[in-house]
RNA sequence: GGGCGGUUAGCUCAGUUGGUAGAGCGUCUCGUUUACACCGAGAAUGUCGGGGGUUCGAGCCCCUCACCGCCCACCA
C-alpha cells in the first residue's frame, strides 16, 4: 500500500476516475440483474427520457436520487434492477424531422411515409444516444443488457396487444368527437397536452337581429371569427329578460343564416349580456348545447387553422386573419356594438406553442372510466400506490376521478401506427368516418377478417394515425419487463418496487401506467411513487428552455465531478418533493453548493490518503477489526458514533430522507472523523508499534472502509477509487457490490464475544436469574472509572443499591404471585446499556411500566413497592458517605420518589434519574462532548488574549462535579493535544495567587484557568465575562421562571422537568463562578 | 373559482411526536501543526411573514390576514 501512496495526489480529481469507473461498472456488467438468483427484488424502470433530448439538469437530479435508491438497496442485499431505456417522443421528432424537410422546401408528403419513416430512423440512430451516453456520464447503475426503446420490437408488441385486446372489451372506441386540434402539428392533442395561458384580450359584443324584426339581441364573445359557424343564441331558461325569445329565430349577419334561440342552464345570466352565441362545432361548452339541443355543427375550419369553405367570404385567410375581418365587417354592418378589454385564458397547445382550436373530428379514444374505477380502487382500498410525500396522491386521486376519455390517435407518422385496417373497398377506396374497419395485431390477421366480413374482394388499408406516445409509455413498467409474455423478469420484478419522477407527469404517465396496468396485468405496477420537486435556477425561477435559464449538468460535471454535483442536488432535498435551487453563476460557471460538494469529496479524499498513509501498507481485513481490549476513549467514542451513523443512515434512506441521510454523512465524516477523531489520533500514530497505535490503526480502517460503504450510493465514484486503494480489492471487484453496513454487526474483535459494551445497538437478553449475574457485566465500561480508590468505593454502594432494589423487586414478585410472567418479561428487556448504572431500578421500572400498568395486581404491588423504597432509601443513607447521601437526597427529593409514588411517570422518569446520581460516570458521548468543549473554550480563551496558536500553556481546570473530573482526566492527554497545554491541572477548589493574571472561561460546570504570565487586558477579560455572565443569567431566568410554574413542574413529562432542573442548575453553577470571577477583576 | 406548497441568520435552506432556535455558503480575526488552503482554529448574526387562539410551554397545533409560487377548472 505504501509504495501506491506516492500516486494518490493531494488532490482529488474526478474526470478520469469517473469515467474510469463507469466503464469499469458496465464492462464487467456490475449492475445486470438476474432473476434466477432469487432474493427479495428491488426494481426501478428509469422515467424514460426522449430520444431527442440532451441531459438537462431534471436528469441529473431524478438521476441521482434513483441510483442512490438504487445503489442502497443493491449493497443491503436486495437482487436489483434498475431499466434504462428512451421514449420515441412522437410529436418532438416529427417535428425536428420536418423543419430539416422545411429547409429542403419539401413537405413530408413530398417524400411519403415510408421514406420519411427511414429518415426518423435514420436519425434516431444517429441521435438518440447522446442522452443515453450522457446518462451514463451520471454514473448511473443501471443495467444496459437490458435497455429498452418505446418503439422496439418487443415494445410495439406490447403496444399491440394493449390496443387489440382493449378494443375488443369494447374500451378503445373511434368516433367523431370534439378534441383539441394543435393547427402547428396538425394532430388532434390530448387535453393533457394544452395548457391554458392568460392573455389580454377584448370581449366584442355583437347585435344579432331578430327574423321578425322586432329588435336585436347581444351577444359578446371572445372569438368573433368562430360567429361565422354559429348556429344557435342561447340564454338561461330563468331569465326573465330573455325568456319570452326562446323559440324565436335571429338572422346571423355575414352568413345570412336563420338561426333559433335556445334555453339552456349552463348560461350564465349574470355574465355578459346574457345570451351567448353558440358555435357547436368550434367550443366545447357550445358542442355540448349542440347535442342537447340537436344543432347542426358547421365547421369553419381546415386543419391548418385557415378557414374552409363554411367562411363564407372569408375562405382561405387564417383563423387570425379572418378574426380581423369579421369584425370590421360587422363594425360597417353596424352590427358591432362595443369592445371592451378582457383578460381570459386560452388553451395552448404544449408543443406547437399556438393556440389549440376545439375541433370536431374522428379519433380514436380510449374508454376511461371503468378502467379508472380499477385503478381507484388500488388507491382506495389497498392504499396502492403509495405516494412519497404523500400529499400527492391526493392529486393522482382527483385526476382519476375526473377523467375523460383519452383521445390516443395522433396525425403523425413517427410512432405505433393504429392496428386498424378499413375495408377502403366498401366506401370508394377512401377512409371515411363510416368506412367499416377491423383490428388485429398484423396486416395477414386483418385481412383474414376482413374477408370474412366482407369477402375476398375486399381492400384493406391501415389507419394511417399512430398512437400517443404516452399510450406505449404506460405500459413500460411491464412492457419492457416482457409483458405480455410471462417472462422470468416480469414473474421477478414486477411490479416493481419505487417510481422517482416529477410531479409535472403524474397525470401524464404515473396515473396513464397506473391504469393501464391495473387493466392489464391486474396490479399497481410500483409499490411507491416517490414525486421529487424541480432544480430551479439560481433566481429561483423555473428551468426552461424557452426562458434559456438552463443549467448544463454537464458544464458542472466537467468543472467538479459527477459525485460533486450529484451530492449537492441530493443534499439540498429536504423531507421530499421540495423544489431546490441551485446556486449559479452564468459569468464564470461556478456553483457555490457544488463546489461545497467538491470540497466534500477531496476531504474524503485526503482523510483517506492520511489513514493509508498511516496503516503500514495493511488492508483493514489485515489488520481486523478494532480489538476491543486496546480501544482508548477516542477509539470507543467514534465507534459508538459510526454504530449511530449507520443507524441514522439506513433510517432516512429507507423512508426517502436522502437529502437528510447526505447531511448526516457529511457532518459524521467531517465534523467527527476529520476534525476530531483523526486529530485525536495522531500522536498514536507516532509511536512504535505499540497496542494503543494498532487500536488507533484499527479503528481508523474500520471506521474509514464503513464511511465509504455508507457513503457508496451518494459519491459512487470516487468512494469506488478509495475502497480499492484501501483495501487492495482486485480491479473486478466493487464497493457498489459490497454489503452495506449493518448497525447490528458485530464490529470488534474480541475475545469476549458476547458484550460489546459500548456497542449501543444490540441489547442483549437475559433471563431473570441472570439479573444479578449480570451485574458485573456494567463494570466493564466503566473499567477506567475503577483506576481510582474513591471510585472503588462509590461502586460498591452503587452496587449495594442495585442489590437491594433488586432484591426488593424479587421479593414483590414473588409475593405477589407473578413469577409465571416475569422470565419471558425479563427476557425481552435489555440489560447492557453500558451508560445504565442504577438499572436495577431502571428495571423495576421498566417491568412495571411493560407488565404491571394495566393489571389489576397493580395497586396492591405499588402499595407493597412504597415500602420497599423506604427500606431502599434507608439503606442507602445508613451506609452512605457525604456522595451517597446526595443521592438519596436527590431521590427523596424528586424524581425517584415521584417515579415511585406515580406509576405513569416511572419509564420516563428513569433517564432524569440517572443523571441526576452525580456518582454515575458519565456515558462515553457525554464525557467526549465534556472534553470536545473544553478544547473549544481553552481555543476561544487563547484566541481571547491573543496567545499565539503554537504557545504551550498551563491551564486549570476546576469542577464540583467528580464525573465532570473524571472525564477530564480521561481526556487529559486529547486536551494537551489538541489544544497546545503543556502543564494541565484538574482540580476540584483552585487556589489562585494573583487571580487577575489569569483568562477564565466556563463550559458546562467546568472552569477553565489560564494564567498568563504577561498582565492581560483586563478590560477585554471583563467584557467577555459580562458577556457569558448575561447569557447565563438569562438561561437562569428562563428556567427559574418555568420551573416555578407549578404547573410546568406538575403536568410537563418528568424527564422535560428533570432536564430544566438540570439546565438551571448548570447555569446557576455558571452564573456563581462568572460573578465570582468579575468580583475579583 | 377550487386545491396545494412556501414565508426561520446577509444568501440557500434544515428544524424529527410542541420542551433553552441549527447547517452550508458568505463575512470578520488568527494560522505554512508532515491528510487536505478544495485546509485548520475562533467570532459575529435571528421581533422564526402579521394578528389572534389552544397549552405550564408554540418555529412546530388551530383560526385569520398578507405576500410569493405551483396545479386544476367549460363563464361566452
Amino acid at each position: 500500500m505504501t509504495e501506491t501512496l506516492p500516486a494518490l495526489s493531494s488532490q482529488y480529481e474526478p474526470s478520469a476516475t469517473e469515467v474510469k469507473w463507469q466503464a469499469l461498472w458496465e464492462d464487467n456488467h456490475a449492475f445486470q440483474a438476474d432473476a434466477s438468483k432469487g432474493g427479495e427484488p428491488y426494481c426501478v424502470v428509469i422515467p424514460p427520457p426522449n430520444v431527442t433530448g440532451s441531459l438537462h439538469m431534471g436528469h441529473a437530479f431524478e438521476s441521482a436520487l434513483i441510483d442512490t435508491l438504487v445503489r442502497y438497496h443493491r449493497m443491503i442485499g436486495r437482487n436489483t434492477l434498475w431499466l434504462p431505456g428512451t421514449d420515441h417522443a412522437s410529436i418532438a421528432v416529427q417535428t425536428i424531422l420536418e423543419r430539416q424537410l422545411k429547409a429542403e422546401d419539401k413537405t413530408r408528403n413530398d417524400i411519403g411515409r415510408e421514406a420519411f419513416l427511414e429518415k426518423a430512423w435514420q436519425w434516431k440512430a444517429e441521435s438518440g444516444g447522446t442522452i443515453v451516453n450522457q446518462l451514463r456520464r451520471l454514473g448511473v447503475s443501471v443495467d444496459w443488457s437490458r435497455e429498452r426503446f418505446t418503439m422496439d420490437e418487443g415494445l410495439s408488441k406490447a403496444v399491440l396487444e394493449a390496443f387489440v385486446r382493449f378494443y375488443e372489451e369494447g374500451l378503445i372506441y373511434r368516433g367523431n368527437y370534439m378534441v383539441n386540434w394543435c393547427p402547428a402539428s396538425q394532430s388532434a392533442v390530448s387535453d393533457l397536452e394544452v395548457e391554458s395561458k392568460e392573455v389580454d384580450g377584448n370581449l366584442w359584443h355583437f347585435r344579432y337581429p331578430l327574423t321578425d324584426g322586432s329588435g336585436y339581441v347581444e351577444v359578446a364573445t371572445t372569438r368573433p371569427e368562430t360567429m361565422l359557424g354559429d348556429t344557435a343564441v342561447a340564454v338561461n331558461p330563468e331569465d326573465d329578460r330573455y325568456r319570452h325569445l326562446i323559440g324565436k329565430t335571429l338572422k346571423l349577419p355575414i352568413m345570412e343564416r336563420e338561426i333559433p334561440i335556445i334555453g339552456d342552464e349552463l348560461v350564465d345570466p349574470t355574465f355578459g349580456t346574457g345570451c351567448v352565441k353558440v358555435t357547436p362545432a368550434h367550443d366545447p361548452n357550445d358542442f355540448a348545447m349542440g347535442q342537447r339541443h340537436n344543432l347542426p355543427f358547421i365547421n369553419i375550419l381546415n386543419k391548418d387553422g385557415t378557414l374552409n369553405e363554411n367562411g363564407g367570404p372569408f375562405e382561405g385567410l387564417d383563423r387570425f386573419e379572418a378574426r380581423k375581418e369579421v369584425i370590421e365587417w360587422l363594425q360597417t354592418e353596424g352590427a358591432l356594438v362595443k369592445i371592451e378589454d378582457y383578460k381570459h385564458t386560452v388553451p395552448y397547445s404544449d408543443r406547437g406553442k399556438v393556440p389549440v382550436e376545439p375541433l370536431i373530428s374522428t379519433q380514436w379514444f380510449v374508454k376511461i372510466e371503468p378502467i379508472a374505477q380499477k385503478t381507484l380502487a388500488f388507491l382506495d382500498e389497498e392504499q396502492s400506490p403509495h405516494f412519497v410525500p404523500e400529499r400527492w396522491g391526493k392529486v393522482y386521486r382527483d385526476w382519476l376521478v375526473n377523467l375523460k376519455d383519452w383521445c390516443i390517435s395522433r396525425q403523425l407518422w413517427w410512432g405505433h401506427q393504429i392496428p386498424a385496417w378499413y375495408a377502403v373497398s366498401e366506401t370508394e377506396g377512401e377512409i371515411r368516418d363510416n368506412t367499416p374497419f377491423v383490428v388485429a395485431k398484423s396486416e395477414a390477421e386483418a385481412w383474414e377478417k376482413a374477408v370474412a366480413q366482407f369477402g375476398d374482394q375486399v381492400k384493406i388499408q391501415q389507419d394511417p394515425d399512430v398512437l400517443d406516445t404516452w399510450f406505449s409509455s404506460g405500459l413500460w413498467p411491464f412492457s419492457t419487463l416482457g409483458w405480455p409474455e410471462q417472462t422470468a423478469d416480469l414473474n421477478f420484478y414486477y411490479p416493481t418496487t419505487t417510481l422517482v419522477t416529477g410531479f409535472d407527469i403524474i397525470f401524464f404517465w404515473v396515473a396513464r401506467m397506473a391504469l393501464m396496468a391495473s387493466h392489464f396485468t391486474g396490479q399497481i405496477p410500483f409499490k411507491d411513487v416517490y414525486i421529487h420537486g424541480l432544480v430551479r435556477d439560481e433566481n429561483g425561477k423555473k428551468m426552461s428552455k424557452s426562458a434559456d435559464n438552463g443549467i448544463n449538468p454537464l458544464i458542472l460535471i466537467e468543472k467538479y465531478g459527477t459525485d460533486a454535483l450529484r451530492y449537492a442536488l441530493i443534499r439540498e432535498v429536504a423531507g421530499a418533493g421540495q423544489d431546490i435551487r441551485l446556486e449559479y453563476n452564468r459569468a464564470t460557471d461556478e456553483s457555490g453548493s457544488v463546489e461545497a460538494s467538491r470540497n466534500f469529496a477531496n476531504k474524503l479524499w485526503n482523510a483517506s490518503r492520511f489513514v493509508m498513509i498511516n496503516l503500514n501498507g495493511q488492508t483493514p481485513a489485515q489488520l481486523g477489526n478494532p480489538n476491543r481490549d486496546n480501544l482508548e476513549l477516542a477509539d470507543r467514542w467514534i465507534l459508538e458514533k459510526f454504530e449511530r451513523l449507520v443507524t441514522q443512515t439506513r433510517t432516512s434512506i429507507d423512508s426517502y430522507g436522502l437529502g437528510e441521510a447526505a447531511k448526516g454523512l457529511y457532518e459524521f465524516m467531517w465534523g467527527d472523523f476529520c476534525d476530531w477523531y483523526i486529530e485525536l489520533v495522531k500522536p498514536r500514530l507516532r509511536q512504535d508499534d505499540s497496542p494503543s497505535r494498532l487500536a488507533a490503526q484499527q479503528t481508523l480502517a474500520y471506521v474509514l472502509e464503513g464511511t465509504l460503504k455508507l457513503l457508496h450510493p451518494f459519491m459512487p465514484h470516487v468512494t469506488e477509487e478509495i475502497w480499492h486503494t484501501l483495501t487492495q480489492a482486485s480491479a473486478d471487484q466493487f464497493l457498489a457490490l459490497q454489503p452495506y453496513p449493518k448497525a447490528a454487526a458485530p464490529v470488534v474483535q474480541t475475545s469476549l464475544d458476547n458484550d460489546d459494551p459500548w456497542n449501543p445497538a444490540e441489547p442483549e437478553e437475559a433471563t431473570a436469574t441472570a439479573s444479578a449475574a449480570a451485574m458485573p457485566k456494567t463494570e466493564k465500561p466503566s473499567l477506567n472509572v475503577l483506576s481510582e480508590p474513591g471510585q472503588l468505593i462509590k461502586f460498591a454502594l452503587q452496587y449495594k443499591q442495585v442489590l437491594l432494589i433488586g432484591l426488593g423487586v424479587v421479593a414483590a414478585i414473588i409475593g405477589f404471585n407473578v413469577l409465571d410472567g416475569v422470565i419471558s418479561t425479563l427476557n425481552a428487556v435489555p440489560f447492557v446499556e453500558p451508560t445504565l448504572e442504577l438499572f436495577g431500578l431502571y428495571y423495576l421500572g421498566q417491568f412495571i411500566y411493560k407488565n404491571l400498568l394495566w393489571s389489576d395486581r397493580r395497586q396492591a404491588f405499588t402499595r407493597s413497592l412504597g415500602e420497599e423504597k423506604q427500606k431502599i432509601l434507608k439503606s442507602i443513607r445508613d451506609g452512605a458517605n457525604n456522595t451517597s447521601e446526595q443521592t438519596a437526597e436527590v431521590l427523596e427529593d424528586n424524581t425517584a420518589v415521584l417515579a415511585l409514588q406515580r406509576l405513569r411517570a416511572i419509564k420516563t422518569s428513569d433517564r432524569a434519574l440517572i443523571t441526576q446520581t452525580a456518582s454515575a460516570p458519565l456515558g462515553i458521548e457525554a464525557q467526549f462532548e465534556l472534553i470536545i468543549d473544553t478544547i473549544r473554550t481553552i481555543r476561544n480563551l487563547r484566541q481571547e488574549a491573543s496567545i499565539k496558536p503554537g504557545l504551550p500553556i498551563a491551564v486549570t481546570l476546576q469542577s464540583e462535579s467528580e464525573r465532570e473530573r473524571l472525564a477530564l482526566t480521561n481526556g487529559q492527554d486529547y486536551i494537551k493535544d489538541l489544544a497546545k497545554v503543556a502543564e494541565l491541572t484538574i482540580a476540584t477548589t483552585v487556589i489562585e495567587d494573583d487571580l487577575k493574571q489569569t483568562m477564565v472561561g466556563v463550559t458546562g460546570t467546568v472552569q477553565v484557568l489560564i494564567p498568563l504570565a504577561g498582565v492581560i487586558d483586563i478590560d477585554a477579560l471583563r467584557a467577555k465575562l459580562e458577556k457569558d455572565l448575561a447569557k447565563a443569567e438569562k438561561e437562569v431566568q428562563s428556567f427559574q421562571g418555568r420551573l416555578q410554574n407549578q404547573k410546568f413542574v406538575d403536568q410537563a413529562p418528568p424527564e422535560v422537568v428533570q432536564g430544566a432542573r438540570d439546565t438551571l442548575a448548570e447555569a446557576e453553577k455558571q452564573v456563581e463562578i462568572l460573578c465570582d470571577r468579575l468580583a475579583r477583576l
